[in-house]
DNA sequence: GCGCAATTGCGAATTATTCGCAATTGCGGA
DNA sequence: TCCGCAATTGCGAATAATTCGCAATTGCGC
């Protein structure tokens, strides 16, 4: 956990706990898209107390703090990962459950426009889009 | 349920039932964006021997035979949708979960070309901006 | 170092969704 | 129109995901 994750946590009134240090470390060091439970698995190994609330309420902490990001990738659980400086999105596989990371390509002051005109103030932007990978497009050909 | 449900259930194999004819009249007359549990509450007045497990069948049904689309709105639960005609995506509020629908500013063709450059063929896009809507902002000043 | 509110672990509770099975029923063919 | 039977339903139990209650522990401001 660094600094800078520590100064929001702070903010926000939360100690810093040997377990927040350790399940923020799991998901920064993951590459992304881990679910509570291998977030729960991957930390236990470091640390055989923790139990399974303490990293749901963390996801809370974190996610509330701005530190991650909850996804809905189309199962029936989330996905997180650390809010990155900059905003990507995901092609998700529908058959497999690949996901890919692109940028965006459009302008994210278009979309915040475009919620003003509604009269909303644009938090954030997600963008999936869903279809069917090459290796899974291949193997349906067989 | 129309003609052309009707069509798409058969070509998939699906037998016409009562019940499957009243979830998505339901669904079709609510203006949208209803939970499984909404569908079986409003369904389960025309049919007091309803049962949720039918709903949640029904529902994958519907969903698999592209009648109906899910939506994640950042509950911890599903809400559908009819797959309409035109694309169109949501506004949420974070603050009381108000949904407004509007149409997609960019080009359908853009995102398609742009999952062909990493090798998806893309079936559903999915653009949520998620904030605050006006009446929760002017709340929040008080 | 102390004091105490915040946090944790653990098991039980809730919520969302799926499953097993016996009874019912849509629908294609006689 | 009637039959036969696989598809579907209702119901209750089972799972999966997430939250809660509470007593024990611990971070951190003083
Ligand atoms: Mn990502
Ligand atoms: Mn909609
Ligand atoms: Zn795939
Ligand atoms: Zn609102």
């Amino acid at each position: 956990m660094n600094e800078s994750d520590r100064k929001i946590l702070r903010r926000a009134g939360k100690r810093i706990t040997p377990q927040r240090v350790l399940i923020l470390k799991v998901i920064r060091e993951s590459g992304g898209h881990l679910d509570a439970d291998e977030i729960y698995r991957l930390a236990k190994q470091k640390a055989p107390r923790l139990s399974l609330s303490t990293v749901y309420r963390t996801i809370n902490v974190l996610k509330e703090a701005g530190v991650i990001e909850e996804l809905h990738l189309g199962e029936e659980h989330h996905h997180y990962e650390l809010r990155g400086e900059k905003g990507h999105h995901h092609l998700i596989c529908q058959d497999c459950g690949k996901v890919v990371e692109f940028e965006c390509p459009f302008s994210e002051q278009l979309m915040r426009d475009l919620g003003e005109k509604y009269g909303f103030e644009i938090a954030a932007i997600h963008l999936d889009l869903v279809g069917h990978c090459a290796e899974c497009r291949r193997e349906e050909r067989k």
